[in-house]
DNA sequence: GTCTATAGCGAGATAGAC
DNA sequence: GTCTATCTCGCTATAGAC
């Protein structure tokens, strides 16, 4: 798509990830769009929706895509292994905006708030879940349930935070490593060898 | 300390903290501090200058925590026990702070940006060291140091985002928690073992 | 060292022409 | 659907009295 919404759309996203959304001014949105700060306000009724429009699409189209891993998987073992390649991948392709997403909440009204949170609490519940279910059946090795799945969930996301597009390692090269080290190592370790 | 001075950089912890550093006026930091936001620049030249003051101590905290908790410590397997343990804790001890510290660079000006960032590299660089060095050594499992270190050093910085003060573990608790996933699971870990 | 008052600016949003 | 013009507000920072 290419309409005058969806160019405000990616003009916000790359002013709210480079200057905060506080700081990016609706003239600075309408300037990288190439309209006047008034004609965004035929497509937007404020700033705020155009945050909670890039938050709510955001998180959707994550849920969607998880979804999408999923399918067709049966073992919990390899479940947990396609949501952690899922998340990586899609954290990876999409840095700019699952970084507003951990990091813009506070520009958002109560009831908006509550909406977003709603939808990624439902969200993180796919991996708590996988976590829990595959530690009591005796999938994983056991432990703090509640504290893994957030010690995984967090180490998953912050991979926006130091992912370079041409860097030594494409996305999908370190979703492959993430999925070593998370399900392999963290979730089901052996007693630790000596190795020296 | 009780100086006025504290008594700014106090109140506009919280309020970064709570609405962000652009979300927040000088007004508000006034009203919070039991004086006039005119007052305010009799102690800081600028509102930047406040939160400058606010990442290099707690940057500069951080650092000297972590060197104290290396203090004696010889091998490299103990050192790294150390140096998580002592992350985390200080990340559930000074979670307002090191959140600011993630999320509002954006705030500083370029030479404030590059002083800020160097301390930080320089902090992380201990992680990464000690990373490198253990697997060059055999102490920990190959793998691919840089990602390892990332992995590790996101994961356990998160912990302030989800730390809650009277929650049902204490910060040592998850402290030593983290410990034993790092170094135990991610770091030392066998050849899997079939759980069920 | 804290105050009142205000300068100077730019923000988000609206009105109404085209 | 986009424009120009403008309203209204609150911001950072300063001046100068006490």
């Amino acid at each position: 798509m290419n309409t005058t919404k969806e160019i405000i759309k990616k003009a916000a996203i790359n002013l709210f990830y480079k200057k905060s959304y506080f700081a990016t001014a609706m003239s600075n949105i309408a300037l990288d769009s190439g309209i006047r700060k008034a004609s965004i306000y035929y497509h937007y009724p404020s700033k705020e929706d155009i945050l909670f429009d890039i938050l709510m699409t955001t998180m959707k189209e994550l849920t969607a895509y998880i979804e999408a891993c999923l399918e067709g998987i049966e073992t919990i073992e390899d479940k947990m292994r396609a949501v952690v390649r899922g998340h990586v991948k899609f954290h990876c392709d999409h840095q700019k905006e699952v970084l507003i997403s951990d990091s813009e909440l506070r520009g958002l009204t109560t009831n908006n708030y509550k909406t977003f949170v709603a939808q990624r609490n439902a969200y993180e519940k796919t991996f708590q879940d996988l976590i829990i279910l595959g530690m009591d059946q005796g999938y994983f090795a056991p432990g703090d349930a509640k504290v893994t799945s957030y010690a995984i969930l967090t180490m998953c996301t912050s991979v926006a935070n130091w992912f370079k597009d041409k860097g030594r390692l494409s996305g999908n090269q370190i979703s492959s490593i993430y999925e070593e080290l998370v399900v392999t190592r963290l979730l089901k370790e052996s007693p630790p060898r000596e190795f020296k």
